[in-house]
DNA sequence: CCCAGAAAAGCAATCGATTGCAAAACAAAT
DNA sequence: ATTTGTTTTGCAATCGATTGCTTTTCTGGG
């Protein structure tokens, strides 16, 4: 059912429809009331296809997420498409992964598509290559970062002061007479070298600056934060703090700590960052540094949307504070 | 840059840098290589929209999922995301949320879009308001479930055999002389009536048949599961067992035992669903039946691909088998 | 009853591709 | 050189809307 279906129908031009369609003015309220009627009768809807080619505009956004299954980015998916199709927009999330090309790629595919807008969630987002390609592809268009940055005239982003955040965790620990402190760093994102900065500084001027040396390397996953923990304990059989920059590996290093019989926070505190569910989860539940991911993603969110609507007096980076959930780790 | 900026650059016609982009055949292949070189030298990219429009396809595929940050739905967006665009389609992946009338305006929004597919993610959608909008908007394109099942001619179903798995559930704590066992259900889908039906079953069949009547509501989520446990163990101080619909619950069902001294799994076993990664997070680990919901998407999603190049001789509902995996609540 | 000015409706171009059919270019055979 | 047949290429319509401009219709004042 075209407009022109709709138009033939009612005896008039497919223009008359349209403007109806659009509640424009201009039309005779009668021939007006009775297109809406005739519309209705037919249920008939407009091809947004049709339409986004005139108008030059799909009223799409697209949203890049390196994998939408970490717990980590579980709501973001959700209220960020809530409040972005609220406005009338539809998105089109894609899970880049890792590897620079697919972010590129994923970039290149949404560009084809048209989209108004873009928001990327994360920070490895924040690349010479994801550079390149919105400066290649999409150098028009309101791009909003929610824990990165990039220096494009048309990219906006919104960052946590993790480093700060981090040397808060650890000097909470430092203030409950645990000084000798490990770091755990799952990868090297932009986001986890901020956080093993603020772990270093805090580190260095407390009372065993020797300890800066203490990162650990363990990939995201259960079986990581356990096997790592008990290398920890064999290293530094003396350690007294954990600081891991997710939860999940935080939640299995307490397994791991209780399994070794040691009493945490007693002996030994950890706290993870991210504030996800396996925080509540967690016996005892677990202190964290919320990196407030959802917060930065809403508010990106909200920018893009203000870019959008032809507001382009917005700065280019704006800062969150995060913040430190105590529970019973500490 | 546009079709027709190549082909003036290139001093051809339209038609031809056409038929060079989609690699038909017909062209000299010199004219070819240098219409390539051209397009790559200009970076072109074919307009998706445009191109949507003549071809009256989009190459996107509409995923409905009430909400997407159920840890139970936490992979599906993944891999049925994956899985569909290495295929070459975009996903619109919209959280419907519960109502009705956000399903059905859902399925009218993606319409708009001339999605070439839709796929339907939980048994909520097996409802007549569904059914009539997918007859009244979508009539004609493939549409697969996962976990649900519509009698249209282009609906396709992939469902699990609940009611077994758990009855099968149900009998694996009898074999461990745990009789008296409560049953908790968050909400009435289809899916969790099946379940009931299977509980109900088993109990029947088992020595206590009156437990049939232990029937306890707890919407998802963490409190729930604490306050029910502890309004069983109150109703039913000789409780032997608790069998869940999902695994949150189950683990703060888990918790509330432990703090009220009941230990698990000696005194009484607890069964999750779904068999998401709380339940190895979970201390004891959680036993859980796995609903296979992710093999269910997966599966819809080939189904869906299949149906889209034009099999169509797909039969109109397949059935999984669930599993137990038992770990340390039983 | 005529005419100016406003209101309503329609024409036709446009967005950026695709594609059936016609035309042109080329090659080979007579 | 002409004809025939095969490749290549181009023309123009099409997909389903939107919109500037023109034309038609209406309204009311003189």
């Amino acid at each position: 059912m075209t407009i022109y279906d709709i138009a033939k129908k009612a005896g008039v031009s497919a223009s008359t429809v349209s403007r109806v369609v659009n509640n424009k003015p201009g039309i005779k309220p009668e021939t007006r009331r009775k297109i809406q009627e005739l519309l209705k009768e037919c249920s008939y809807t407009p091809n947004e296809t049709a339409r986004g080619l005139v108008k030059r505009s799909s009223r799409m956004i697209g949203i890049l997420i390196t994998d939408i299954r970490y717990a980590h980015y579980m709501d973001i998916a959700f209220f960020v498409e809530q409040e972005l199709s609220r406005a009338g927009y539809t998105c089109l999330i894609v899970n880049t992964g890792i590897p620079d090309e697919s972010k590129v790629e994923a970039i290149h595919r949404l560009a084809q598509r048209q989209i108004d807008g873009l928001l990327m969630v994360g920070s490895t987002f924040q690349c010479a290559a994801v550079q390149e390609a919105i400066e290649q592809d999409l150098p028009d268009i309101p791009v909003a970062m929610a824990n990165g940055y990039l220096p494009l005239p048309n990219v906006k982003g919104v960052l946590v002061d993790e480093c700060n955040g981090v040397a808060e965790c650890i000097r909470l620990m430092q203030s409950r007479n645990h000084q000798k402190i490990a770091f755990i760093i799952p990868s090297s994102t932009p986001s986890n070298l901020q956080k093993q900065q603020g772990f270093e500084q805090a580190i260095r001027q407390g009372t065993h600056p020797e300890c800066a040396e203490w990162v650990y390397q363990s990939p995201t996953s259960l079986e990581d934060g356990y096997r790592v923990t008990n290398q920890i304990l064999q290293e530094h059989p003396d350690v007294e703090g954990l600081m891991f920059c997710e939860d999940e590996a935080a939640v299995s290093a307490v397994r791991a700590l209780l399994d070794a019989g040691i009493p945490v926070p007693e002996q030994v505190s950890v706290i993870g960052t991210d504030n996800t569910r396996y925080c509540e989860i967690c016996n005892p539940k677990l202190t964290a540094l919320d990196n407030m991911m959802l917060e930065m993603s809403m508010e990106s969110a909200r920018i893009l949307l203000e870019s959008l609507n032809g507001n382009n007096s917005l700065p280019a980076r704006i800062m969150l504070f995060s913040r430190i959930i105590e529970r019973e780790t500490t």
